[in-house]
DNA sequence: CTGAAAGCGCTTACAG
DNA sequence: CTGAAAGCGCTTACAG
């Protein structure tokens, strides 16, 4: 049914082995030759059956990406800068999402062998159980995306988040905010927890009378609305709500603008990521860039770097504030003598 | 260096075919047999070689999937559904994107041959040089998402674009708005030129007197900006913006309101889709929802399904009018006795 | 219930 | 420059 290799093979009036070469681009092939093969596997529609090319070659041209999940702006984004750099490579990108269960994603791995030439691993969750440590050891090269762990022989590549919110929250204060709660993304998940402890750190510093005000939440629009939703049941508002991704952030100004409180004049509202909406929604909201399409593709680019061009460099990426409407103007303003 | 079945057998003391068989769940294995070369293969770390498995099976567990894009919240929500359909059958997926470009279309398509059980294919476009017929025609099953062409054998599902948009326009022209601009999306784009053909026999019949007036665009955001800002150029604004997709609604709503408009007092706007966004920018964008999720997802079970159930059943899906507080409340208040 | 063997469609030393 | 042959790691009739 489907035309072979022996088929062109037959038909140009060569041997297989020929035939491979001359499709291959090798360099020991008569042109005439070449060039009559190229003919008749065209007229017979010929494509190269990848199983059996990458079951012979060991290789695939395929990367794998595991991610937590693949909804939302932020893997999007992700996506999109890593599929940038691999069809620059003419690579295939062979996807598959986690949904947060460290068993899944041993289970993703693991599938992965024999499919993937290098993998691309976004980790932010505990390693608890040693799955994911386990899973990559047998793994060709990969690259771990925002994770905790540093594991012998992979790269990492990562932001800042300890610095992004410390920086958020400075920014903040000095427009004169002194009661900033935090939305705070889920237990467990290595990002949020830097984020946090960032706020906390941040606050320490420079409102050492204030006490950290946290909300739980898990970086989804949902439960940044219920974040905002709980402050309105309660006896006094904040000045500011800094949700620890942006996603939580629309929630939070979802629900604002549901209760009939307008961003920055009643309160203001800051984010974290950049994530592509975050300047098109009204009132335009401030947040941490972290330019997560450049992160993707750095990411692939390490991966495809010829191995010890400075692998394991585990410089961590500053995220830069972006200060839009949502935060508004000085409340107190400074000194500007 | 990696594990084999080979050596699964060696240690378990029986053929690589009884491994083969033990391990995939065959029923001709005794099952102390079975339970050794489970015991062994967990020890060993043994993980089946995938290009191995599906050389010799004919099979891949593995499904294409080939979009127009991967960017933005409409291609998010497509892969989030279609993925939950993949991982309860436990299917991988393959994904590629080829820009808009019909002959990276067909490159892609191609190099799906041997990698792939199934395809599902993005096609909005138009097939001018038939590069799409060509490489389906030698591909496996595949079921054409949102696309203008009908191909023997060959499922399609998609939404009815000019149902949708005429939808749209009623509404419109219910709240009172008489002067309805209409930003397109881009041209050769068939669910586009639907929506576009929507728009203008809606206000032929709805509103006679009022000629079309269509701002292009491309469907991305930027484009949405860009048409407001060249109305807010014109001598009048129009009493209603309707814009082809969401993410261009979107871009338009930033653009009013950096210009000091507010949506919906000054101006009433409507998108299509319903982007998860949609209801979660402020102040809420009144939409045509496709259940673009749902959408992705159907389309994985068709291609699973059967052959011969209902293939090429061309049902469009009608999408549904979302009223938020964009679109606002009547101008002129209709006869309520 | 189990094994020996053929075969999946390629690539790649090895000869010539 | 070209071909015959081995081999990649599995699965699957075919015997027994």
């Amino acid at each position: 049914m489907t035309v072979t290799i022996k088929d062109v093979a037959r038909e140009a009036n060569v041997s297989v082995a020929t035939v491979s070469r001359a499709l291959n681009g090798q360099h020991n092939v008569a042109e005439a030759v070449r060039r009559r093969v190229q003919v008749v596997a065209e007229r017979l529609r010929y494509i190269p059956h990848h199983a059996a090319r990458s079951l012979s070659s060991r290789r695939t041209r395929t990367i794998g990406v595991v991610l937590p999940e693949v909804h939302g702006e932020f893997f999007s984004e992700l996506m999109f800068g890593i599929d940038q750099v691999a069809r620059e490579h003419g690579l295939h990108l062979l996807v598959s999402s986690y949904h947060g269960d460290p068993r899944e994603q041993g289970d993703a791995l693991r599938s992965m062998r024999g499919r993937v030439d290098g993998l691309l691993v976004m980790s932010p969750y505990d390693d608890v159980d040693g799955h994911l440590a386990d899973a990559l050891a047998m793994l060709p090269n990969a690259v771990l995306i925002s994770s905790h762990l540093s594991l012998p022989g992979k790269c990492r590549i990562g932001i800042d988040n300890h610095a992004g919110a410390r920086a958020m929250v400075a920014h903040l204060v000095a427009l004169g905010h002194e009661r900033i709660a935090f939305v705070s993304g889920p237990q467990g998940n290595h990002e949020a927890e830097e984020r946090l402890r960032g706020y906390r750190d941040g606050l320490a510093e420079l409102l050492p009378r204030s006490a950290p005000w946290v909300l739980q939440g898990d970086f989804h629009e949902g439960s940044g609305e219920r974040a905002v939703q709980s402050l309105l049941a309660g006896p006094s508002l904040p000045d500011a709500v800094f949700a620890a991704n942006d996603m939580m952030a629309l929630g939070c100004l979802s629900a604002f603008s549901a209760a009939g409180l307008t961003v920055p004049v009643d309160i203001a509202l800051a984010g974290f990521d950049d994530i592509p909406l975050a300047r098109h929604v009204p009132p335009g909201l401030t947040t941490m860039r972290v330019d997560i399409a450049a992160l993707g593709a750095d990411a692939m680019r390490r991966l495809l770097a010829p191995v010890g061009d400075g692998q394991s460099d585990d410089g961590l990426r500053q995220p830069q504030l972006v200060v839009r409407a949502s935060t508004g103007m000085a409340r107190v303003s400074p000194d500007s003598s």
